[in-house]
DNA sequence: ACTTGTTTACGAAGGGCTTCGTATTGACAC
DNA sequence: GTGTCAATACGAAGCCCTTCGTAAACAAGT
């Protein structure tokens, strides 16, 4: 049985896309093509999706004349290996590091500053 | 007065060079090709610091024979451009849900929790 | 069968990043 | 000056990402 390597991360570009499919579900091109916030070339989707199917990022159904795509990653996961990755790269391995400049950087609501520390609460108990 | 135009984002590369020139400080080729964690060639590095020069993220002394590069750009905004970033490109703008996957995917000591907390209080009164 | 419109397939260009080999320059000792 | 060693400068290759043009396949009508 073959086992499947974990697809990479997506680009700019496959993000984009990805995001697409995350909101609308299972997509043809030309869905993705016009659900796209900055315009690019129709032959410029397909071309991408090819390659994300290549890279195991969406799969592909053919039974009908005009392919419908779907994410194969879900968006959960992509965030978390990105934040991951940006983690490692920028932040010495520190994700607390990372959340300290991500409040730092933004005005937060009311309700947003209670959802992060009801997390917070959430976590109290645990030691490392 | 000629106004600058603001540094492009350090690339994954010139990011691990600006790294040990906020840990080192002011440094030769010769510095930081030794202190970079993964090795690679001297006049990768080399190379790489004349590129960064160019584009603004480094100054370059060179009334020694041997030129000393400083970091142009702080590790705070270049930190916060890049969480910035990810919040554009992947949470649809939300930095609060990037710190949500931030603090999910982590296992954070006591310590850190707590500091997240403060600044939470700090922030308490504001309003959106 | 032919035409028209849509879709997929393919290839290639352009640009950026990373890498390094080679050439040049400079300093210093002999 | 000549030789030697270290540093800088230059250029180019290889790879990936993004973009799109053009060709080929297909479907549906006329």
């Amino acid at each position: 049985m073959p086992k499947r390597k974990a697809p990479p991360r997506p680009t700019n570009a496959e993000l984009a896309i990805l995001t697409v499919l995350w909101r609308r579900g299972p997509s043809t091109v030309r869905d993705v093509h016009e659900a796209l916030r900055d315009p690019v070339g129709y032959t410029t989707v397909l071309k991408l999706l090819q390659i994300m199917t290549e890279k195991g990022l969406v799969t592909r159904d053919e039974r009908t004349r005009t392919h419908v795509y779907r994410a194969a990653v879900s968006e959960a996961t992509t965030r978390r290996h990105l934040v991951s990755d940006l983690v490692e790269r920028a932040f010495g391995g520190s994700s607390v590091a990372l959340v300290l400049q991500a409040l730092s950087n933004t005005p937060a609501s009311r309700d947003e500053l209670e959802q992060i520390r009801q997390l917070l609460d959430q976590r109290k108990g645990e030691t490392r």
